[in-house]
Order: C-alpha cells, then sequence, then structure tokens
DNA sequence: ATCCTACAGTAACATTTATCACAGAAGGTT
DNA sequence: AACCTTCTGTGATAAATGTTACTGTAGGAT
C-alpha cells in the first residue's frame, strides 16, 4: 500500500506502527477546515499522513501569523506538548491541502515514550525541529525587513508546495505577515522588477 | 541544607535526585561567562540551582536578541533538545548572575527518560514552557511595537531580577531588542513624562 | 583639578512601513 | 451586455523606526 505509515514513518518500528495502527484513528479534513483554534483544550496528537497543514499564531487583534507547514511524517509539536499536560493550544491549525491525520489519544501518546524507543525519538526529533522552526521565525522578523521576509515566505511555499506557483491573494499574504496588501503589493511589484516573480492574478510564479 | 537539589526542584523523586547527585558536576560561573555560543556544540545539559541566565538568538550581523531567562529550577531546552541528538546549539546563553549549574551528560538524560518519571515530566514541561516563551517573543515582535516591547522588556527583568531597578544602559537594553540607542532612549523619556518609570544613569526605576 | 570614557539627551533627517483614497482589471453571475 | 465582487496597482500622506551628528554630564583614573 502506498500511504502506508512504514512509507511515511520509516522510523517507527514494526511493533510501533501495528500499535498506532490499533489505537489510533485515522481522519480526512478537507482544505480550509481549522483543526485547532487558540484557546482550545487539545485532546489528540496528530500525525500527518496525507496534505497539508498551516500552524498560526494569532494575535489579540485577530491577526494570523504564520509559522510553519506540517507536512506528512511530521506531527504537531503543540499538540504533544500540550497534550502531555492536557493545556489549552497556543497556536491555530489550518488545512491548507486536504489532509489525512492519525489521532492519537493522550494515553497512548505517554505511554508509549516508555515502551517505544523509536516513538520516544521521533518526539523528540519533532520537538527539536518545530523548535528550530520557530526561532527561524524570529530570526525573520527580529532582523529582516519586510521585503526579504516576503522572499522567505514565498520560498517556503514552494518548498512547501513543490511548485514554483504561489496561488493566494496579496492580502492573504499580507495577513499571514501581519503586515498590509498595498505592502506586499508593492514589493511583489518591486520583486517583479527585479526579475524574481511573474505577476497574474491570484498567482505569484517564483522564477529563480 | 538550604540549597539542596531537592528544595529547587520539588518534583524530582529522591531516587531521581541521588541519581542526578552522582551522575551530574555541579559548576559555578561568574556574571558575562558565555555559557555557550551560536554554532558550538552541545555535551551536556544545564540545570541551573542558582542565579540567572539570558538566552538569546544571534543575528547574523551579530545582533544579541534577547529570547528568554532562566532561573533556578529550570533546565535549558534547547540543550536538551540538542543533547537528544548531539546537535549545535541554535542560542547563545550568558551569565547575568553567579550561577551554579548542574551540567547533566548526555547518556544520563537520556537514560533517565526511560527510568525516573519525575525526569520525564520535567522534560516535557521544560519543552512546553519554552516554547510557550518564545512564542510570546514572537507575538511581542509579530503583533507589537517597539514602545510595548520595552515596557514588556522591562517588566520581564523586573520579575527576574525580583527588583523594580533595571541597571543597564539604553545601549544594552537596545541591542537585546534590536533596535538603537536613540529609540530607547526616546521612548525612556516618553515612559518617563507618562510617570511609568524614573530615568538615571545606568538605572531605570519602574514605577508601577 | 584634569582628563578620559561611557552614558544619556535631542534635533534633524532618512527610511521603512502603515493607512487612506481611489482607479482599473479580471472573472463570475444574471 | 450589464453588473458585481474581488483583486491589484499606485499616489499621497502619516507614523514609526533608524541614522547621523552633536552636546552635555557623571564618574573613574591619573
Amino acid at each position: 500500500m502506498q500511504h502506508s505509515l512504514k512509507n511515511i514513518f520509516p522510523n517507527f518500528s514494526n511493533e510501533l506502527i501495528e500499535t498506532i495502527e490499533k489505537n489510533g484513528t485515522l481522519q480526512d479534513f478537507k482544505t480550509g477546515t481549522i483543526l485547532m483554534r487558540t484557546g482550545q483544550y487539545i485532546k489528540n496528537t496528530a500525525l500527518i499522513t496525507k496534505g497539508k497543514i498551516k500552524i498560526y499564531r494569532q494575535g489579540e487583534d485577530g491577526g494570523e501569523f504564520l509559522l510553519y507547514y506540517l507536512q506528512p511524517g511530521q506531527a504537531c509539536a503543540i499538540s504533544m506538548i500540550c497534550t502531555a499536560k492536557s493545556e489549552k493550544s497556543q497556536i491555530m491549525a489550518k488545512v491548507v491541502e486536504d489532509v489525512s491525520v492519525m489521532m492519537i489519544p493522550l494515553q497512548s501518546m505517554d505511554k508509549w515514550m516508555m515502551e517505544h524507543r523509536s516513538w520516544y525519538e521521533f518526539v523528540i526529533e519533532t520537538y527539536r525541529s518545530r523548535f528550530e522552526e520557530v526561532l527561524e521565525v524570529v530570526d525573520n522578523i527580529a532582523f529582516r525587513s519586510m521585503d526579504e521576509r516576503l522572499e522567505f515566505y514565498l520560498k517556503r511555499h514552494s518548498d512547501a508546495c513543490g511548485c514554483s506557483e504561489v496561488n493566494l491573494s496579496h492580502q492573504e499574504i499580507a495577513s499571514e505577515l501581519n503586515t498590509s496588501r498595498e505592502v506586499v503589493s508593492r514589493l511583489l511589484k518591486k520583486m517583479e522588477q527585479r526579475g524574481l516573480v511573474k505577476l497574474n492574478r491570484n498567482q505569484i510564479e517564483l522564477l529563480k
């Protein structure tokens, strides 16, 4: 089977795969679904097996600041952390490409840490890589100006979707960078003049 | 004994305390010591038993952006995460008040996760709280302007030192917020006019 | 006292980003 | 075609932040 857990999580031991298949619930969600809201209590850890999710930090004013993407083979570190203490979510998760996720109940998550070395290693590695990714976000907003941040945003988008077209409106991009549409339009125009992108309606082609 | 591990880490089991005392090395460092540099390999996890440490993210230009404080009873999440994979440090740690730290070698860190429930819980809680703290940093730089960030900075400083005087120059504050001294001076003057602080040489008194 | 250095204040100006206002273009609906 | 909505482009202006330049002051060293 093409989408077997073993293919998506190659480091999991066979026993762990079996355990997951026995205890987890595979669920599908359509693009646009909000999987988790700020302030919501978390009852499961989600392993992504298909599709894409974007993780946001929300401001009090309602801004939605993009933190990172989650893709097949990954898991939500925050859900793990919060699950472990049954705490409130500090973030918002939105499906941006139809996903399948394996939902792991709170108790299993904890139990497996002791029983399955490969689960333990996966959890630690998840913490590490998400932490690093958030630190990279800090780098961007602390040390870089909007034009660099926009370039980084576009690059990350194309990395995530594996293509060179960004099918988003300027307004959507602006929200995820917490700036205004006009600024994004202007900076994109400059990038077009520098030959970095080609602008179409609802689409930005990355040229380099 | 006043500074016993048990007092500082009340949630650790007695067996764990014993194990730590047997395997760890207590080390002292003076204010100003750089405990860890960006890019350095990490060989130990550090438990703080006395003093204060500031954790910074460094920009390519050499900026030192303050992420958070570490205090007695806490541990460096990054060192844990990196230790687990023996990876490079993404951050810089500077002693700001003479510290004693219990150094835990890589192997023990991992081993105890399986053997001591209270260690496991401590590590998970450390991940969670550091992650949350970094997310709060993201909030600040993503959603707030410099005056609010400065107020937050001062408040955090006084929380950390437990006093209402900030004995730092405007230049030092500016570096940690990645802005310029002039901006900090201006904003502090405005805060003084609003009656929030009293400005002296090398000292800012918080009035509210 | 004199000198020196780090620190603080502030004006003037540059740059970046945000906001307001409006116009036109693309694409869907009737 | 006529209409509507969303998206995009752009000028004008405002506000925030960064930079340059200069001044004065406090406190330590000689």
